[in-house]
DNA sequence: ACCTGAACACCGTTCAAGT
DNA sequence: ACCTGAACACCGTTCAAGT
């Protein structure tokens, strides 16, 4: 493993112990076993190592979209298992789905992150195509359907990661979250 | 005003002009004209002065809610309006959005942020509720009902502000994504 | 009560120098 | 090519001391 990856992977996990205040360059290089300011040999900064690690986890949850859609669910079952991981994935690495959809400085980075967070959006929505041409989800046109399902259940997953969601709104869970709004957009009227 | 009040003032200008790293409490303290670390005699340490600056804007989005509330508009009309007043805060004042409804070390003070936050999302929920009492909206239980919908635009908002909401993604403006909400939501059946 | 100045333990980043 | 050590200009925070 090469110094570069070893500093990614170093990153990535003192994201997920110590969330991102955590992610010191001197921390990073500690627990790789360079000096303090090694990691300037091979990223140019802070932020670009941080959006390496988004990076590549953009591309884990693309792979996972595309084998989604290859395994023969119905439409809208691969639209709720899709969801269902992705959901997880921002329970489960709290600090990480922050860093790759709700975090400014990094997502300003543009270039290659940008086209890994472009490829994993492109994937989801052929899934969500599927289930328009299913005839169960709203005859609306595709990207803007998928933008709007994309960006609420990236509301719940937020909330909940940002320790807002509570009984008293009425968001108990992500995933009660996304079953009602799935339950209500299936129940939509509109079949061509 | 005294210089509680003034450290306040300084803290959301400079969240405003250059984002939430811009706001240190050196910088707030020469802003105001104090030593510092004058701020401390005032509050307990940097996230406090960031949940003093949240509280105020909750507060403000609150009586914003209960003004349109008490319009005479019809019930649909005054939850396109008090979405509207939302997003566009989240569009004009970027930082302090974050601040209020994305930041992680904010909402974990707890204590009179909460029960701020909570207020303005008991208004909202009030706003929905007319449109389920008119028919207009599922009727599901309203709290649930309210969270998804706050939630879908909180993401709409989120994704906007942290540069992630391309053409490319079917989310040209926050506006049109909450248009087709709203659109896809007051065309369910189920009037009971 | 309210504020100041020095100090401590951190940061990211730069630069000259080493192998 | 890759790394190191010292240094700079910042931070938040603490503490003793001033009025």
């Amino acid at each position: 493993m090469k110094t570069n990856e070893r500093l990614i992977a170093a990153a990535a996990s003192l994201l997920d112990s110590g969330g991102e205040s955590a992610v010191t360059l001197r921390a990073v290089a500690h627990a790789v076993g360079v000096s303090h300011n090694a990691p300037y040999k091979h990223f140019e900064n802070r932020s670009a190592l941080l959006a390496a690690v988004a990076i590549e986890d953009f591309t884990m949850l693309t792979n996972t979209f595309i084998e989604v859609r290859r395994t023969r669910l119905k439409p809208t079952s691969k639209l709720k298992k899709a969801l269902k991981v992705f959901a997880a994935y921002g329970h489960d690495y709290p600090a990480r789905y922050r860093l790759l959809f709700s975090d400014p400085y990094i997502a300003a980075q543009g270039g290659n992150l940008e086209a890994a967070a472009l490829r994993s959006f492109v994937e989801f929505a052929a899934i969500v195509q599927e289930c328009q041409q299913s005839a169960a989800l709203p005859q609306v046109p595709n990207v803007a359907l998928t933008g709007l399902i994309y960006a609420s259940v990236h509301g719940l997953i937020d909330l909940n990661a940002g320790g807002r969601m509570r009984k008293e709104k009425g968001l108990a869970s992500v995933a009660e979250g996304i079953d009602l709004l799935v339950g209500l957009l299936l129940r939509q009227p509109g079949i061509s």
